[in-house]
DNA sequence: ATTGACTTTTGCCATTTGGCGAATTATAAT
DNA sequence: ATTATAATTCGCCAAATGGCAAAAGTCAAT
């Protein structure tokens, strides 16, 4: 019940307390002058490319603009918190070790050809 | 230097590693197979929206995407990859997320076979 | 070979985004 | 009041996004 205040809106708010013109935003962000306004008054949506882009001159942190968009799900930062979530499991660190002593071009070619087995076993098992 | 694969080509290898088709990311996710088939591909970039969505299906976290995107400067704690030590080499985080769903023993394998390839290159080097 | 069920790609189109330049509306300063 | 000047908004356009339906591939089982 807190927010029926727009993302424009917060933009426009955030950008006269600076205090910035339309104009000096612009020149700063890179993003021109009208759009700037439209998106203020919610003629047009900002684009992620733009949000980073007047992020930083409006004092915000990047994410938070996101998050007000509604690009990134509340809780920027908060609790890195081990995620139980995905990866079934972590990476060995011993692997880690051995692998990070190749260059790059090496470990995305291991994982080349783990996915080239990978399909093979998959036709074999069948 | 580290990063001549593209984000359509990490999102395919994370789809098919998860396994899943075009058809049913498509439907946990909200977006028609043809888009995601021209991500995929290049032939389309990803706005916010459709990483959001596509996000948590894959298995990535929200703003994981993100940063590979290029929408959010990297930094976020993020990636599974095993915590303290060996900043020495770095592993490049698309390989280490998708090592890190494989079951141990396939990542010790994997490893197992490197050195293998590598010790037939030396024997043919000399 | 051929059918049939999936999976991926292509063609086409509606909608949005975002820029540029021209109005329009403040805001001063004579 | 009347300019001059800055700030904002409007009109129009090019480019990109994303969906839908139809066309290609794939691949197994006849």
């Amino acid at each position: 019940m807190s927010a029926e205040i727009s993302l424009g809106e917060i933009i426009r708010q955030q950008r006269v307390t600076m205090p910035l013109t339309l104009q000096e935003l612009s020149d700063q962000a890179c993003v021109s002058p009208s759009h700037l306004g439209r998106i203020e008054r919610g003629e047009r949506f900002p684009s992620a490319r733009i949000l980073r882009k007047i992020a930083k001159p409006l004092g915000f942190e990047e994410d938070e603009l996101f998050t007000l968009a509604g690009y990134l799900s509340p809780q920027p930062g908060s609790i890195s918190e081990a995620q139980p979530g995905y990866s079934g499991g972590c990476l060995d660190p011993y692997v880690s070790r051995v692998l990070s002593q190749e260059p790059i071009e090496v470990q995305h070619a291991v994982i080349g050809i783990l996915s080239m087995l990978k399909s093979i076993a998959k036709s074999m098992a069948k």
